[in-house]
DNA sequence: TGACTGATGTCAGCCACAGACATGACTGTA
DNA sequence: TACAGTCATGTCTGTGGCTGACATCAGTCA
């Protein structure tokens, strides 16, 4: 098992994140990556699909864990619960230490575009992996649609709060957090004079 | 203005779409699209800044189509009423003639992962300029942030069921329904009994 | 020992895309 | 009429992402 190198992908991939925050994305080529763990081009498309995915991987554990929170859930939870419980269980892959290397490479993927498409195309595909665990439980339509993308919006904007600087709350009670503005938000009186909704606590609170 | 035969960009559109549709995505060449239509290779990226483009032109007009759906809501309106005022504002974009040209075009989208990454980025952008207009309107975060979110998602998910195969109501009919559904997901009772959203109206009643 | 496997290297090629420059209507103006 | 300016286009050339085909070669297993 050690005829080669191991960790071949992790190599890589820290050497792009490296490269990709010192030189810029679009500066850096595969060669470029490949050549800084002394390898060769090819064999960086052989671990990852294509130059941007190589900061896209790990994407299964995450899925898992959002998953896992869902199984977990007792057999008679709402939708939305379901979801607090798989925010809960996605939460706690991303402990404060890992605050700085996410905020690092996110500080890459919002200088370019080509990888925010990659980003959003991701949390997509875990929103449509949600979805159909919610419909194996039993969830209609199209509310298993509707929660399992809320789940994932709501991931979204907890992620993006984490990171924030000054930010301290963990991912899960942000998360929490904002689930629960959400359904203030959505459950508000349909009348229509929820005013109140204007002076909603600061994600950042 | 009839110096080079006019309306290039809609004619190179046009040309893609029936190539990507009878031949495949990638195995349509852009060089193929811009001979189809007597250009060269050159003159299409002039029009198109990458080959993805040509089938997501016309962002713009949707985009304008929520901000007028938000900017024309009463001045009280809450969030979730600003979204429902957008959603049906957007969903006078497409009549029911558009919804074949809707199809054709979506299952050439669906067939390529790079397609619907540039989709949902689209989608994504869209979400974050109505976040800004809830802003400036004084909706306050993460309200708005959710509510702005909740508009992208909700009309994605009324897009694909608006052009699925025996659906006949209208784009506004289904984004509105949905957005109760949402609302009626989200409000339940936190408490944690609402088996009742297992035997919600199915999308396509 | 020898067949086999699996990660890697090498080589050649396609295509998306971009910069630089030329061309050839057509327009406005003197 | 002439001449300069514009603008969409063509031509040429180059880079980098990505792939298929084939070779290599260390270690494994029969």
């Amino acid at each position: 098992m050690v005829r080669w190198q191991p960790g071949t992908r992790e190599r890589l991939q820290a050497a792009a994140l490296d490269l990709f925050a010192s030189r810029g994305y679009e500066q850096t080529t595969a060669a470029d990556i490949a050549q800084a763990v002394g390898l060769t081009e090819r064999t960086f498309f052989r671990h990852f699909s294509d130059k941007r995915e190589v900061l896209f991987s790990g994407q299964d554990l995450l899925t898992e864990a959002f998953l896992g929170g869902i199984t977990a859930a007792p057999e008679d939870a709402a939708p939305m619960e379901l979801v607090a419980a798989a925010l809960e269980s996605a939460g706690e892959l991303f402990p404060g230490e890992r605050r700085d290397h996410s905020r690092l490479r996110q500080s890459v993927i919002d200088k370019n575009p080509a990888l925010q498409e990659r980003e959003r195309h991701k949390l997509s595909g875990l929103a449509t992996t949600i979805g159909d665990a919610l419909r194996a439980r039993g969830v209609a339509e199209p509310a298993a649609t509707l929660a399992a993308e809320s789940a994932g919006m709501v991931f979204g904007i907890a992620f993006a709060q984490w990171i924030r600087e000054g930010e301290e709350r963990s991912l899960t009670d942000i998360g929490l957090s904002l689930l629960a503005e959400l359904r203030g938000l959505a459950g508000g009186e349909s009348g229509g004079s929820s005013r109140g909704s204007q002076r909603n606590i600061q994600a950042g609170a």
